[in-house]
DNA sequence: TGACCATGCGACAAATTGTCGCACCTAGCC
DNA sequence: GGCTAGGTGCGACAATTTGTCGCATGGTCA
């Protein structure tokens, strides 16, 4: 048994429960799951933290500004980022704060698990580069823009010259990548 | 008059000089341009090193492997990746290796400029009036796919997972202007 | 409290894309 | 020549996406 803690955090309940579970399944860790980031620094941790699993998208603030704290009161060997919503942008941005590794959803779990415990195999595979459509090309734009905007969509949509209505559209569909 | 130098490099002739060109005209810097990572690393550099840009698809080698020699040799303030076959994995791997930033062709020049000089601007205003709307990104990346395939629309669709239809429409109209 | 702004989202018209099909052209080959 | 295999241009219609308007909610500031 290994004393050693892995966290979750999502606001998403029904995702969260999936990963502690099937998370606690595969590997010795004890697999603490939270809503929010709150919650999680509320917790009174005895044993050692190896890794957090950390949503980009929680509905009470981005994951991007939890990255700094969590990292500060846990100090884990992993901070896993997971998103439905990836961006080059939002990657640059997450590791710059102090991200381990993003990774873009649905993943698989053996993957995650990879990236939890590089130390067992784990051969950083580049994936397979293709050029990007321009839908992908696209994406990556409006999130660099957005975040030169600091999230704001009426001030992004503006800039780009498109309707905010047509920017929350594409926002709410989850990132063209694969 | 600034002192620091801005290297880049590329092996994309046109690419590099024009990328230098401009780079000259619109900051302080001198910009140093090669093709190779050797090239600049035989460089006897008398003046700090502010930025880098590197092309993550150099035809010798890979740009992730040259990010950590590169740091070593010239400890430059920014590493810039710059790739047109951008994706999360190879983003994730070269911030690890080291780069301060990663951004995915085409980029607009300010934009590049900003990364490199993010202490000034966020004068929302020049911003705004320079950043390109979706429309015309595309239309650059649309005429940069169209010049790898020499021209072949068929073949230029497929790799853009755009119906050829669509991509003759596109073409029959004009550059989107701004 | 009121003015202001950002946001989420429904609804419907306008515009763009996907799809199918067909004719024409060129190059390579038996 | 006849055959085949792309590539190109374009019409037509359905499917999808955007533009536009409007309204309700929630936060901020004075």
């Amino acid at each position: 048994m290994d004393h050693a803690t892995v966290i979750i955090i999502d606001d998403d309940a029904s995702y969260r429960r999936v990963l502690q579970r099937r998370l606690a399944q595969k590997t010795s860790f004890e697999i603490l799951a939270f809503a929010s980031t709150q919650a999680a620094l509320a917790e009174q941790t005895a044993t050692p933290c190896h890794g957090i699993i950390l949503d980009m998208m929680l509905s009470d603030e981005s994951g991007l500004d939890a990255i700094t704290r969590l990292n500060h009161h846990f100090s884990p060997a992993h901070l896993i980022m997971l998103t439905g919503y990836a961006s080059i942008a939002t990657t640059v941005e997450a590791m710059r704060r102090g991200a381990t590794d993003y990774l873009a959803k649905p993943i698989e779990l053996n993957a995650l698990i990879q990236r939890l415990m590089p130390e067992q195999t784990y051969h950083s595979d580049v994936e397979e580069q293709t050029t990007l459509t321009p839908a992908q090309l696209e994406w990556e734009h409006i999130q660099r823009t957005l975040l030169a905007h600091q999230g704001n969509i009426s001030a992004t949509a503006k800039t780009l010259g498109m309707h905010r209505r047509t920017l929350q559209r594409k926002l709410q569909k989850l990132s063209p990548r694969r």
